[in-house]
DNA sequence: GCCGACGATGCAATCGCTTGCAAGGCGATC
DNA sequence: GATCGCCTTGCAAGCGATTGCATCGTCGGC
């Protein structure tokens, strides 16, 4: 058990230079790739030789400061104990960390108050940018405002008419892929289990749902029925709503894969079978979606390529090149077990 | 949509000084709540006026590199796309924004070298300390090394006989705890599916096992199964070996759950029940094992707490606070429906 | 043999903030 | 009314690295 307490303290340029009897500018540059031609051979070597006998690391706040960058990217989640996120933040880093920038994380909650917090203290760190995960509508302002001090880029969640790069899901095709699911099961009745209207991915989505379900002559069931919040919980919550609520529908649309879980606990809880009661099918095929019981009818939300573009974005954004378009990307309709036509 | 490509210039103590004709020191103490009572009230006043019209954010990068710290810890996770991961990433952030501190994340793919460099870099960045999720036996060393310049903090994934604190769970004990429940349900032959031997929990969880299982009369299955990573595919593929070498034991230990979610595909692609044909248990209760088909018997492993107590724990070495022992905490037997008493 | 040029290194300012010390001004004390 | 001391503010150094410019020495050319 060795004793950890006492820290070296990291060497310097100076102390390089010291040892040397040279000029921390030179140890500088000898060790800057792009600048170590100005410094003869045999001085270089001394340096290099040195600088890893006294294990020197450049202090990369001094360069930051120096230099006006610090090489880190913010990254604000709405919940890191949601599965959805995580293949984002995967996507987000391995980018990030080709290109030597490093993310560092943080979560609101979705609370609007502790997003205004966030990003202050973001600005305040001088990150390079900013990528905002949990983006609701009332925050489309502040998101702004803090745009015209750091680059920003909202993704995953988007924003409408907002003046910063958006990386998102087309949201209305996923819902009408699964309105066209449902129809072409020959279901005739159907509900929607909805997101939270603050987080436009649902909406959207609820939107393209509606379009195409009457399209092709599917009713909507009545109640509107709204999660405070995407959780298992709260799908559960909806379901039993929806159970107390006259007449079932044959199919159910939740707005995620989480509320999808919710519902599916919810009927086998009032002894109903998914599917051959009620067809239920969620949205995002998270994680393990595929190995849940029964095995989730679902959209996938690209997660791990929403993360890579937006990484990619804020980086260009950071290097300071001008902003380009909006990215959008398809989600695929994901065909498994919880779904069947309805019963007779 | 408004033009965001010019980021405004944020404006330094100095901006500020200039503005009121005053000295950046006074404006620095004006605005450190600590010192604010050294200023003049009416001066005060006008600063802060003049701070907040002017939207000015304290440079932290400039404070970090003049106090020598950063208010950011490193955390080095093995794999992002790890349901596993994904509460303990929580806890940790929960603890450290609590106390104004940021995680910066960085993921190793479970490559030592990778380690190494990332474990280089952070130092480099002058991060006040670094959580390692992702240790490996191989890498007892270097991290030890690390922890001489930068306070470190393992955790997770133990190690043993390292010169850093660890945070961890009592692996033994949830193999042991499982071994017992097999015992209960009246198994005689029983098999593990083992994860890597370089992650210590794994091979802990086996000998706490192993030991147990032996205490109550279990008999092991012969052939030594070791997936080359913790993943669904490398279960599958140690589960079909055991199905094609010789008597199936009427129970197996999966190391973890996704190894468990492996096992359980490939006992169904083979028309095996689970768990009248054989039992299934798993490790950690990742996020949606309940949910999974079938609900899978498992061990709580204490995510979000390790997280939390990792964190703790390197706040106070940043804080220069002595080290402290390691911590260990309890998992806990979760049944579930993947287990039942064998055949006849 | 002298001058210009170039190659190698040193110097000093700078990024933005903190902080010990100095200094100026004022009220209080004797 | 002079002195002491406190309250408020200014000054300057320093954190560690970068970089334009100055400087010094040497080599080559004529």
């Amino acid at each position: 058990m060795t004793d950890t307490g006492g820290q070296r303290r990291n060497a310097t340029l100076a102390d390089i230079a010291a040892e040397l009897d040279l000029h921390p500018s030179t140890v500088s540059r000898a060790l800057d790739p792009a600048k170590a031609a100005m410094v003869k051979a045999p001085t270089r070597r001394r340096i290099v030789e040195t600088a890893d006998r006294l294990g020197y690391r450049p202090n990369l706040a001094a360069k930051g400061l120096k230099e006006g960058r610090t090489a880190t990217i913010a990254v604000i989640a709405a919940d890191l104990g949601n599965p959805w996120v995580t293949p984002i933040i995967h996507g987000l880093t391995s980018r990030m960390t080709s290109s030597g920038s490093v993310p560092v994380i943080a979560e609101t909650g979705d609370d609007s108050s502790t997003l205004a917090a966030l990003l202050d203290h973001m600005v305040a760190r001088r990150v390079d940018a900013i990528v905002v995960l949990a983006a609701r509508r009332a925050d489309r302002e502040i998101i702004e405002a803090t745009s015209r001090l750091v680059p920003t880029v909202v993704a995953a969640r988007p924003l409408e008419d907002i003046g910063v790069p958006v990386v998102r899901e087309r949201s209305r095709l996923g819902g009408r892929l699964l309105a066209e699911h449902f129809a072409e099961l020959g279901h005739r009745r159907v509900a929607q289990l909805r997101g939270p209207e603050e987080v436009l991915n649902f909406p959207n989505r609820a939107e393209g749902f509606s379009a195409r379900a009457s399209e092709m002559g599917l009713e909507e069931a009545t109640p509107r029925l709204v999660a405070a919040r995407p959780t298992i919980d709260e799908g559960s919550r909806l379901m039993d709503e929806l159970l107390d609520r006259g007449p079932l529908p044959t199919a159910v649309f939740a707005h995620n894969d989480l509320l999808a879980v919710g519902a599916v606990a919810a009927l086998r809880r009032r002894a109903q079978s998914v599917p051959d009661d009620v067809s239920v099918a969620g949205y995002n095929d998270m994680p393990l979606t595929e190995h849940l019981d029964p095995a989730l009818t679902t959209v996938r939300f690209p997660g791990w390529q929403v993360g890579h573009e937006a990484a990619t974005v804020a980086l260009s954004l950071a290097a300071g090149e001008p902003r380009f378009g909006d990215v959008a990307l398809d989600p695929e309709f994901v065909p498994r077990r919880s779904t069947a036509p309805p019963r007779e």
